[in-house]
DNA sequence: CAACCGTGGCG
DNA sequence: TCGCCAAGGTT
């Protein structure tokens, strides 16, 4: 019964400074499964600053389930700009359809049931079925996976599955039986505000007095850096396929690539440039400018450099050679035409707002 | 299992 | 300014 008592410990140190220090997050306020998963799917993998604001404006516009089933794609994508990884909020809503459709709107109600959601893997799972239904489960993050590895002084191989399942089975070994939630929160605001990467705060640790990095003076080693790879430059061109005469831009859904699956400028290299240059040399009604600037953007470990090229379509009663010129390249299917005056409003990603800006710079500048 | 994927903020 | 990073999941 030793590891009774000191796993007891562990979880009533944690409680004790949760109850005292936790930050009020807006899905703290009361528990509601739908806002706890679209809260943990949202927070994957980003910063609770930026999270708070997107959950609020999301859950306004989308206030349950049956909302989040059927609103349509447009109306996701805003809601969700600014976040990163669109397969996400694809996943959120995938979900959603098959709760109301399959589960006639009941929300799963364990961890294992939750594992079949999609973009619902074992993090997810671990912290819906501990918060709502009060299971013992333990999830594991960077955080709990900081906190882990400094008690347990574990300096290697903890990013690993393998590492991941140690975490996780030392977690399980201390979680709180009366607060399986509480627990797991609270392990995640340890890791975030005190049990830092860097300079951490042990003086106020409520578990200093277990853990053995603190012990031997080793948290900087605790846990060892994540693999990462390394940084590749990549060069991309963005297409901006204007009617002038109606003021209308080609947007497409991205079917490959980067932001695969999402709505935007077609994106090409320089090779495939050559081929649209190419392709348009036999189209007089269809004409080729670069535009004057650049811009950079960076996705996952991809350091991008940009440009633009805006195919400008010269007579609207032409709409068969765009369609034609569209087809022959291979350009992403299906593409809408958009006014351009609302195009900021249809943009989701980051990089299509750098484009469109570049965009419409120039135009400014030639009405000058 | 290693590689892949977006973004805004921060030191 | 810029590299690093954050409440992961999927393939």
């Amino acid at each position: 019964m030793d590891e009774c008592q000191s796993a007891n410990q562990y979880a009533r140190e944690l409680l004790a400074w949760y109850d005292k220090h936790h930050r009020p997050l807006p899905w703290r306020q009361n528990i509601n499964i739908y806002h706890t998963w679209v809260c943990e799917v949202m927070s994957q993998q980003t910063t609770l600053a930026v999270v708070i604001p997107k959950f609020s404006e999301f859950v306004k516009q989308l206030p349950t389930v049956y909302d989040l089933a059927t609103c349509d794609e447009d109306t996701l994508r805003q809601l969700w700009s600014g976040l990163g990884y669109y397969a996400r909020a694809r996943n959120l809503k995938k979900g959603a359809v098959f709760i109301v459709e399959h589960l006639k709107g009941r929300f799963p109600q364990s961890y294992n049931e939750w594992l079949k959601i999609p973009g619902c893997g074992l993090y997810t799972a671990a912290v819906i079925a501990s918060i709502c239904f009060h299971e013992k489960v333990a999830c594991v993050d960077g955080n709990v996976t900081r906190v882990v590895s400094r008690l347990l002084a574990l300096s290697k191989d903890v990013w690993s599955s393998s590492g991941q399942a140690v975490i996780r089975d030392f977690a399980n070994s201390i979680i709180s039986a009366e607060r399986p939630g509480d627990f797991n929160q609270a392990m995640m605001e340890l890791g975030a505000t005190v049990c830092r990467k860097t300079k951490p705060l042990c003086l106020l640790c409520p578990l200093r007095s277990q853990c053995l990095a603190f012990e031997k003076n080793c948290t900087e080693l605790c846990p060892p850096q994540k693999p990462r790879r390394d940084a590749v430059d990549v060069e991309l061109f963005a297409l901006i396929v204007w009617r002038k005469p109606t003021d209308t831009i080609a947007l497409a859904e991205r079917t490959k690539g980067f932001l695969a699956n999402t709505v935007g400028f077609p994106l090409m290299s320089k090779l495939e440039v050559l081929e649209v240059k190419t392709a348009l040399k036999s189209r007089e009604q269809l004409q080729l400018v670069e535009l004057p600037g650049a811009f950079t953007h960076n996705i996952t470990h991809h350091r991008i450099s940009g440009k633009a090229l805006v195919v400008r379509v010269v007579e609207d009663s032409n709409n068969a050679a765009v369609e034609d010129f569209w087809q022959i390249l291979g350009l992403p299917q299906p593409f809408y035409w958009i006014a351009n005056q609302a195009i900021a409003t249809k943009l989701s990603t980051s990089l299509d707002k750098k484009v469109v800006k570049l965009f419409h710079n120039t135009l400014s500048c030639y009405a000058q």
